[in-house]
DNA sequence: CGACTTTCTCCTTTCACAGGACAAAGGGCG
DNA sequence: CGCCCTTTGTCCTGTGAAAGGAGAAAGTCG
């Protein structure tokens, strides 16, 4: 089945779909109120939209007071497939045109098996999505992984943390499998973008949006666009060195930020601090699970733990203080914080909060609000979904 | 005298006058290779812009095989005022619509004389310039001070080293006295825009130009925009921590960048080194002159004077630190250094390059340029001039 | 049932632009 | 010197984009 084979024809229409995207069903007069056209204009534009099928009028609206409008909207049947390949586990989600989530599939998977593994994996876990009637079929996709990409190709380059994936063409294999467009940007720049879309960030078009997972990365968006930079590789603040002469980081260096704070980091920490009986509650934890995550690290400060929340507030203050440095330098609107740690909470919020406001400029920090993101494990895969209904809602 | 008195009434008048200004005289055939139009529209904007005085057409070139073009250029009279306030100095600077520089002084000045004192000064170099019979008057002027600004009203915003200015209507006070559009910005960023403009970043898009003078800043590029921030002190990184509890600074932390190094810092440094005995060269400077500043550091430098190069090298490292972070996080084409210090020349840059290149990333530094600016103190008024003739030469 | 609103369609006019024909102005060559 | 070629610039016409008004369609309210 051949799925959206039309694309706008104009910055029109590419207007028009963004609209019906981010505000739902419209009538033409609605549309016309936002978009700066002639009725007579977007009239031709709309139908010449309803010709391609790519949006449909379906239905009449309640009256104003007036003769009844039309609902336009995206055609219903539009379905995007948002994936977030993570270090230790994969999101799959499916959505209609709005971007809205029809279905979410959440496994453990271990990024270090390699391409062609993990796109077994995610196939298969598209397939379950489609089998269970969500969608016939996809018609785009984007896709986040944990590293940096070359943007325009869909590339991953020199991954740290993915060996094996250095220059595997992961938008074109996918593409294939699928058979449909495919866009392909780092893990973390697609949170930024799905918080941009639904979450906090919405109506932001300024700001930072760090990631605590595994590994530690930032989002950066200026002028309501992702920054890349020069090679891919922005936001990749975690070989900032955080502590002078501090620990040692696979990077080479020492005292990184991500060797003192991250999902990896703080689990280690925690393990330690367990062994050498610094805490009970650890311990238990410990014991019971055979490892710890940042999870067990999290669950621990809830119940009161001192060691925890002493960890959680460590790791705090040294991301506060670089995210410090770096709302003095880039003077953002707003810094969400997001990633699986967002479990700990306001732990670690507080303490990032303390670092910023103390070391930044009152003239940074005035009217600036650090929050945690508000859509969880679903940023990623929105923002995926986001990704790639900009590229096919942009002129062809 | 009244000047200047039209825009351009299009979007393809002001890419015209774009062309012009950076490239120089054309014929209506050159243009029309660069612009996209077809010869017969080229030719009706080439007119209006004709009509309106904006550009003139003098004179016939040599033919090169054919019939000969007419030149079309900028109107020869335009001139633009370019004003860069430093904390210790000033320079203004008389360019045509080309931004060449038809003069130029430099005067010494203390910007904590307040805005009234300050702008005496600024309208009597300017007035100099034009009694040399370089202008009659003046279409346009940017201006730099050494502080955040707020951009759209051209206002400085609670600017640490310039009490007094803090709100005064710099923008509306210069374009009454000058009878001229004005457009004000932070001197880091007009250096940027200069080397931008006629420097070593021509043509490139995303790029960190560092300024260390009195203070430290940096001008922030991104998709060859100016990057603001969201209150106008993006780029304010002289207050990113350097050393962990190290020296105090006059924001009230401690271990800031410009508390390590900086003109100011450098010069208070030397001195204490001169008064302690350890270096004979300085010493003779202290006495010579009464008092230390950069520019002695630099001269006993070139001397040979260790205790000097160790100044620097220790002060580049700092900086080379905090550039290393900012360079992971934005991942910029090409990093400038400029401002008063460029006299330090290779010492400090190879103290910052070994910084940069030992610890971010070689994907982030990999094909990294980092560079002494090209312009020295005309970098600033460049700037200015480049900043004013942006917003002249846009749409209405 | 008539007055008024809101939504949408159709028609005419205006404007932007491309592209070809053509004029102007030169060079090179026999 | 005449002829042909190239380059530059101008003019004209056709086409499509777009605005804006008239008016039809479909409703509410008194």
């Amino acid at each position: 089945m051949r799925r959206m084979t039309a694309r706008p024809a104009n910055a029109h229409q590419a207007r028009l779909l963004t609209l019906l995207r981010d505000g739902g069903p419209n009538s033409r007069a609605q549309l016309g109120d936002q978009v700066d056209l002639s009725r007579s204009k977007l009239a031709v534009e709309v139908d010449r939209l309803l010709e391609t099928g790519l949006v449909v009028a379906d239905g009449l609206a309640a009256s104003r007071g007036g003769r009844r409008s039309h609902n336009i909207r995206l055609a219903p049947g539009l379905r995007f497939l948002g994936v977030d390949i993570g270090a230790t586990s994969v999101d799959v989600a499916v959505t209609n045109a709005e971007l809205e989530i029809l279905g979410h599939l959440n496994q453990p998977m271990d990024v270090r098996e390699g391409p062609v593994a993990v796109f077994e994996q995610v196939l298969s876990m598209a397939a379950k999505l489609r089998a269970s009637g969500l969608a016939e079929g996809f018609d785009g996709a984007g896709i986040g992984v944990p590293g940096p990409v070359r943007f325009p190709e869909g590339v991953p380059v020199a991954p740290p943390i993915m060996p094996g994936w250095d220059g595997f063409p992961v938008r074109e294999a996918l593409s294939q499998e699928l058979g449909c467009p495919v866009m392909v940007d780092n893990d973390v720049n697609l949170m930024a973008m799905g918080e941009q879309h639904a979450g906090v960030a919405r109506s932001v078009d300024d700001f930072l949006c760090v990631k605590i997972g595994t590994g530690i990365g930032c989002g950066i968006v200026v002028g309501g666009q992702v920054h890349r930079g020069a090679t891919g590789s922005a936001g990749d603040i975690g070989h900032i060195q955080a502590v002078p002469d501090g620990r040692p980081c696979a990077c080479g260096n020492r005292g990184c930020l991500e060797a003192h704070f991250s999902g990896a980091a703080l689990a280690r920490d925690a393990q330690e601090a367990a062994q050498q009986g610094q805490s009970e509650e650890l311990a238990g934890r410990l014991a019971a699970h055979g490892t710890l995550t940042a999870s067990d690290v999290a669950a621990a400060a809830v119940a009161g733990d001192a060691t925890a929340l002493g960890l959680i507030r460590e790791g705090g203050n040294h991301t506060g203080q670089v995210i410090a440095g770096l709302v003095s330098f880039f003077n953002p609107g707003l810094v969400v914080i997001g990633g699986g740690v967002t479990g700990l909470g306001h732990t670690l919020l507080a303490a990032i909060r303390t670092q910023v406001y103390r070391q930044s400029l009152p003239l940074a920090t005035g009217n600036l609000p650090i929050v945690l993101g508000e859509l969880g494990p679903s940023a990623g895969v929105i923002g995926a979904a986001r990704l790639i209904s900009d590229h096919l809602f942009s002129p062809a």
